[in-house]
DNA sequence: CCCGCGATCAACCTTTCGGTTGACGGCAGC
DNA sequence: GCTGCCGTCAACCGAAAGGTTGATCGCGGG
C-alpha cells in the first residue's frame, strides 16, 4: 500500500474520537493523522493540509456547526473530502450537510465495515450516502406536495414556541381565521390533527428547527 | 494489581464501544470483558456474573431502554454496578437512571480521566456523578415546587409526541381528569397555559428530551 | 386569457382543552 | 396521629382549537 488515506477526525467527544481511530487505524489503508474537538479547529487543521478526508460529526458543544464547518472546508479548491458522520438521520440534518458539501452522510450506529467502505468512496472522489439516507432523500423527490409553504412554516414555528392562533395572528399581522387556515392545510399535508402532532411531526421530520441545545 | 475491574460494554454504536475499549482497556487495572450491542444483551450477560461494573447507554435502537436494564441488572443481589453513560443530561433521563438503581450517570464527553475515575468510584461501591448532572440534582432538590414529578414527566413526554388527552389516558391507564390534573401542574410549574407552550419550556429547559427518534 | 395556487378573511358548528372545585387513598416526615 | 404531597378521579363551565364552506385578491404558467 503506497499511499494511505490520510484522515481527520472531528468530533467533541474523545471516546467517539478513539473508537473511530480503533475501528479505522487497524485498516492498512487508512491513517488516521489529525483529531478535532471542536468544529473551528477541523476546519483550521483542514486547511493545513495533509488529509484527504475528515470525518465531521455534525453536533458539537457551542460554536460553530459541524455543517457550517463542511461547507467552510468544501469551499477550498483541493480541500479533503468531508464525510458526515453523526447520531440523527433528520431530513434538515441532511439536507444541510448536503447542501453545505459533503461527500457523503452516515450514521454513528453503522458497522465498522459499512464505515470504511465510505471513507473509501469519499477518497476516490465519489459520493457515499447511507442506505438510510439514500431512501430518504428519495422520499422527499417523490412527494413534493407534503412541502409545506413558507408562510406556513412560519405559523408552524411560532406554534411549535407554544403560542396561540390569536398570538400568531398578531405576529404576523393576520386574523385568527387565516392562522387556522394554515394550520388546517399543514395538518392535512402532514397527516395530522392537532397542533401538538404537528410540532412533533414537523419537528421529528426535520421540517423545523430542533429546540434548545446548550 | 491483583484483581482487575472487570468491565461489560453496553451500547448499540460499535464505534463508542471500541472508543471505550481503547480508552479503558489501557487502564492497568481495568478489564474490558464483554460488550452488548442491545440492552436486552446486556441484561443477559451482566446475569451471568464476572463483572464488576456495567457502563450502559441510555439509548438503544428499538426494544429495550437503558434505563429498563439497568433497574433488571441492579434488582439482582450482587450483581454488578451500573454506571450510565448517556449523551444527553436531561432531567428525565438522570430520574429514571437513578430510580433504576445506577451507580453513576456520566457524559459521553466527559475526558477519559474523569471516566476511568467514575468507574473505580463505582467499583468501590460508591456514586459518582458527573458534576453537571450533581448540579442539576442539587437544583432539583433546591427548588422542589418547580421540579416536575416523575409522573408528570411521563405525561409531558406524550404530549410532546402529539397525543391528545384521551390518548395519553388510555396509553397510562388513566381517566382524562387525572391527565388534566398532571397537565393544570405542569403549567403552573412551568408558568404556561397550554400543552404547546408547555412542551416548548420543558424541552428549552431540558426536562424532556428534545428531537427526533427513529 | 384563464386557470391554479398561495394567501387572506368570514361565519358557523363541534370537539377538545383549560380551569376550578372537591374528593379519596397512600405514603413519608414530624 | 396528623400533615403534606403525590396520584387518582368526577362534574362543571368557558375558552380555545379543530373542521367546513365559501369568498376575494394577486401572481405565474399554459
Amino acid at each position: 500500500m503506497p499511499e494511505p488515506i490520510r484522515l481527520l477526525l472531528a468530533d467533541d467527544h474523545p471516546v467517539v474520537r478513539a473508537g473511530l481511530r480503533a475501528v479505522l487505524d487497524t485498516e492498512p489503508d487508512f491513517a488516521v493523522v489529525g483529531e478535532a474537538a471542536t468544529a473551528e479547529a477541523a476546519v483550521s487543521l483542514a486547511a493545513t493540509g495533509g488529509f484527504d478526508v475528515v470525518l465531521m460529526d455534525l453536533q458539537f458543544g457551542p460554536g460553530m456547526h459541524g455543517a457550517q464547518a463542511t461547507a467552510a472546508i468544501a469551499a477550498v479548491a483541493g480541500a479533503p473530502r468531508v464525510l458526515v458522520l453523526t447520531t440523527y438521520d433528520t431530513d434538515a440534518d441532511i439536507l444541510a450537510a448536503v447542501e453545505a458539501g459533503a461527500a457523503g452522510y452516515l450514521l454513528k450506529d453503522a458497522p465498522p465495515e459499512e464505515l470504511a467502505a465510505a471513507v473509501r468512496t469519499a477518497a476516490a472522489g465519489q459520493s457515499a450516502l447511507a442506505p438510510a439516507i439514500a431512501h430518504r432523500l428519495m422520499d422527499r423527490m417523490r412527494a413534493p406536495g407534503e412541502a409545506l409553504t413558507g408562510r406556513e412554516l412560519e405559523v408552524l414555528r411560532l406554534v411549535r414556541e407554544g403560542l396561540s392562533n390569536q398570538e400568531v395572528s398578531k405576529r404576523l399581522f393576520l386574523s385568527q381565521a387565516t392562522v387556522k387556515s394554515h394550520l388546517v392545510h399543514i395538518y392535512a399535508k402532514l397527516g395530522v390533527d392537532s397542533r401538538t402532532a404537528a410540532v412533533a411531526v414537523a419537528t421529528a421530520r426535520g421540517l423545523i428547527r430542533g429546540g434548545a441545545h446548550r
